[in-house]
DNA sequence: ACACAATAACTACCACGGTAGTATTACCAC
DNA sequence: GTGGTAATACTACCGTGGTAGTTATTGTGT
């Protein structure tokens, strides 16, 4: 009872995953190349970061010779849907539509988009 | 352009903010009453943290006698749609249609509640 | 006038995200 | 085998959310 903080993912922090994500697994210099270059992050901060994620259990490592491979140990999918739960409990009081409908009013919303969740919706009636 | 951090708002610091939305203004206690009562948290605990908020610029009090009345400054549709806003941005690269697609496939979604989000777009269409 | 209750101020911790410098280690090339 | 290089480890610091105790102030009722 205590990955109930699965969603507690820093800005950095999900950037990292995000890279694990995509690769499978990286090292520090890979997860760095594309997480790190971008925002001028020093070398280091990476590697500490990767280290502090994984005593908080969001990221394991393997070695290959000297150097360690890391990659996540939660699923993408998870995270997401935790943050997104989180969201919409706060926000929302657990409500899809009033989270919509919100963002309807306050985004821009393309034509195509607004189609695209129709059919979505749709969809997923009929398969009900 | 200091206010890009709207959204850094805690689990606490959210809770307060909804009190003060929803009864205008309200003295420490009136928070205490509400928000933290439930989590068991010390009177000081809410006083202290508004002051943080305070000086934070999320909230500002006015006095009247020696008791503070706190306002929140940001208004509560700022707060969603700048959390929202991110979340989107975080996960789902800006698309609205990924975010309801993930939430359809991971959520239990009531048949009312998909009702409601096809008018709600469907509305959304016309008007456009 | 005085004690009590309410209120706010001050101080103090802890956890943790974020950031990075310095130290150590070990391999590789010459 | 020695020097450079790449890797990790260690240490440190800041900001801030969260939590609360202790102290100072002041108003109120007797």
């Amino acid at each position: 009872m205590s990955q109930r903080k699965t969603h507690r993912l820093g800005d950095l922090q999900l950037k990292i995953m995000q890279v694990l994500w995509q690769r499978g697994e990286g090292t520090v210099n890979d997860v760095f190349a594309t997480a790190g270059k971008e925002r001028e992050l020093a070398y280091t901060t990476i590697a500490t970061m990767l280290r502090k994620m994984e005593a908080r259990g969001l990221v394991t490592h393997r070695t290959e010779g000297r150097t360690f491979i890391y990659r996540a140990v939660l699923e993408e999918h998870a995270v997401t849907s935790n943050m997104s739960e989180h969201l919409i409990d706060r926000f929302f009081e657990g409500s899809l539509a009033d989270l919509v409908s919100h963002l309807l009013d306050t985004r821009e919303v393309s034509r195509a988009e607004l189609a695209k969740i129709e059919k979505l919706v749709a969809e997923r009636r009929k398969s009900k």
